[in-house]
RNA sequence: GGCCCGUUCGUCUAAGGGCUAGGACACCACCCUUUCACGGUGGUGAUACGGGUUCGAAUCCCGUACGGGCUACCA
């Protein structure tokens, strides 16, 4: 039981990286790391029919953006190479033949028009979806219908096949899942899979038990979308290289959409992104939104994946991922699926836009968003003041945009109809005092100008909070933001001279 | 259809036989705030249903219903 703890993700390169890609990614790295164990990063790419160029770096470029380096993988080397299953194909044959020389499969020789052909054949109402299964393999053309020199003959000249798997037509094959506890198969209804292709690649189910065997993967973490296939993995753990060897399995729950399994493409449709990053299709040139882009954090992300489905028997709900490392244990993970929220989603990142660190976030929204680069020559200490007091009005990255829009230009739109029904001669007056009481100020900050603004209202008889709307209004263009005089204070001199004088001048015209 | 997994507030979840089923998000109200937000207080709101087992069941068992997943030479 001392075994070294050593898990692994292992996607397929064929697009986006999703949701539930990244939350097993997560629970792989989170166990591997709290057990001092390494996390490996395999690349399941034995279906070159469905090679999608990019999408091997882009995995990567996420896991990184993540925080969740592996140690092991394509990109970071490793004593158990290669990490890419194409890059293995030679290895996979022996263990299917050897099997068939146990009799735990056979060679399959039906072609995918026959195969076709089969499943019309055998479709009922009943059951409409025949397998190539105990009842039916009899009836195919394979090395258990056809005699010995037939099948040599086939074999010798070339002919296509695969290998499928013979599983038993009686009796059960169960295991302990570290989630759901035993689970259980009647063998009899488990289909003959195809274990080598024809194109001498392996399918998923050989090459996960291979090379998971030959990798030393200590726990098997996937989602739950494989436990219907478990059976076939099981079997093949108990011909090929024992269940003593057998990895502990856990199957994830899965995460759901609105309705059910999150699927890629929905992802314009639910509102909320499903990629990690921003995800271009190489073919169609369609990008699907990812979450780095719709403004989240990292941190947030992180937090928010590892609590939709597992909590650490407390009430706490905000964790780094040091602190996750520490908390986590795979006993705790939920065994329901989960629905997604984005509203909750969002609460995530506006804690963690709270607590990181302000240069952090500066760092954060000046590699995202060009636009406000050329904003940054405010210079990074107003900067920080500036996200200091907008920071717990924003959800999102993509929030300051709008939140801080007035510090750097004009408000676009002004709520006049807040301030001209209230609009008087007086106010006027007070503002054409107050813009040289403000251009004469030895001192412009916060404090300053508020004790200026509320000493003139005094001496005018006006009562200070009829005036901090209009100046709020004035400057901000509506009501919402920090602190008038905050504001102000950032704003400048010469700027909320600017503003104020517009807006009065404008206001005593009407 | 078959197989497998699941079922506590709208959502994420706590409570692994024993007090008025707890928290978070969202929502509502009030307070704070001379804007918005933050914060604070309070509120609405759940054990799918039916049988057992037990002194006692959200918790254990069975059935039903519902939800989800799988059912490719895709992963």
């Amino acid at each position: 039981m001392s075994k070294k703890v050593r898990v692994r993700f292992a996607p397929s390169p064929t697009g986006g990286l999703h949701l539930g890609g990244v939350r097993t990614v997560l629970y792989n790295y989170l166990f591997a790391k709290k057990h001092g164990g390494d996390f490996i990063v395999r690349i399941e790419d034995t279906d070159q029919s469905r090679y999608v160029p990019g999408a091997e770096e882009y995995i990567f470029d996420c896991l990184r953006w993540c925080g969740l380096e592996p140690d092991e993988s394509v990109q970071h080397g490793g004593a158990f190479g290669p990490y890419r299953q194409s890059e293995r194909k030679s290895l996979y044959r022996a263990y299917a033949e050897k099997l068939i020389t146990q009799g735990d499969a056979y060679y399959a020789f039906d072609t995918p028009a026959e195969l076709e052909a089969m499943r019309k054949q055998y479709k009922t109402d009943q059951n409409p979806s025949p397998q190539y299964d105990h009842t039916l393999r009899l009836r195919m053309r394979n090395s258990l219908t056809l005699s010995a020199e037939e099948v040599n003959q086939l074999l010798s000249s070339g002919t296509p096949h695969v290998i499928r798997i013979q599983m038993p037509g009686s009796g059960t094959i169960a295991f302990t899942d570290m989630i759901r506890g035993d689970v259980s198969f009647d063998m009899s209804t488990v289909d003959d899979k195809v274990l080598l292709k024809a194109d001498g690649m392996p399918t998923y189910h050989l090459a996960v038990v291979v090379d998971d065997h030959l990798m030393q993967i200590s726990h098997a973490f996937r989602g739950e979308e494989w436990l219907p296939s478990a059976p076939v993995h099981l079997r093949l753990w108990e011909k090929l290289f024992g269940r003593d060897a057998m990895p502990q399995w856990a199957h994830l729950p899965l995460i759901l959409g609105p309705n059910g399994k999150l699927s890629k493409r929905d992802g314009a449709k639910y509102g909320f992104p499903v990629f990690a990053m921003n995800w271009t299709d190489p073919k169609s040139g369609e990008t699907i939104e990812g979450f780095r882009e719709r403004g989240f954090l990292p941190e947030a992300f992180i937090n928010l994946l590892a609590m939709l489905g597992w909590n650490d028997g407390t009430e706490k709900e905000l964790f780094s991922l040091e602190e996750l490392v520490q908390a986590f244990s795979m006993e705790r993970v939920h065994s329901a699926g989960a629905k997604f929220d984005y509203e909750k989603a969002k609460w995530f990142n506006h804690e963690w836009l709270r607590r990181k660190p302000l240069e952090e976030i500066i760092i954060a929204l000046r590699s995202q968003f060009g636009s406000l680069d050329s904003l940054g020559s405010l210079g990074s200490l107003k900067w920080e003041r500036i996200v200091a007091l907008v920071r717990e009005r924003c959800h999102l990255l993509t929030d300051f945009v709008e939140e801080t829009r007035y510090f750097f230009e004009y408000p676009k739109s002004v709520d006049m109809a807040s301030i001209q029904p209230k609009w008087s001669s007086e106010k006027a007056a007070f503002f054409s005092a107050l813009l040289v009481r403000y251009d004469s100020l030895a001192d412009w900050n916060a404090a300053a100008l508020e004790e200026c603004f509320k000493t003139l209202a005094t001496e005018q008889s006006i009562k200070p909070g009829e005036l901090m709307l209009p100046l709020r209004i004035m400057l901000v263009g509506g009501k919402f933001g920090p602190g008038v005089f905050d504001i102000a204070d950032i704003l400048g001199k010469v700027e909320t001279i600017r503003r104020i004088e517009l807006l009065t001048v404008q206001l005593s015209n009407n």
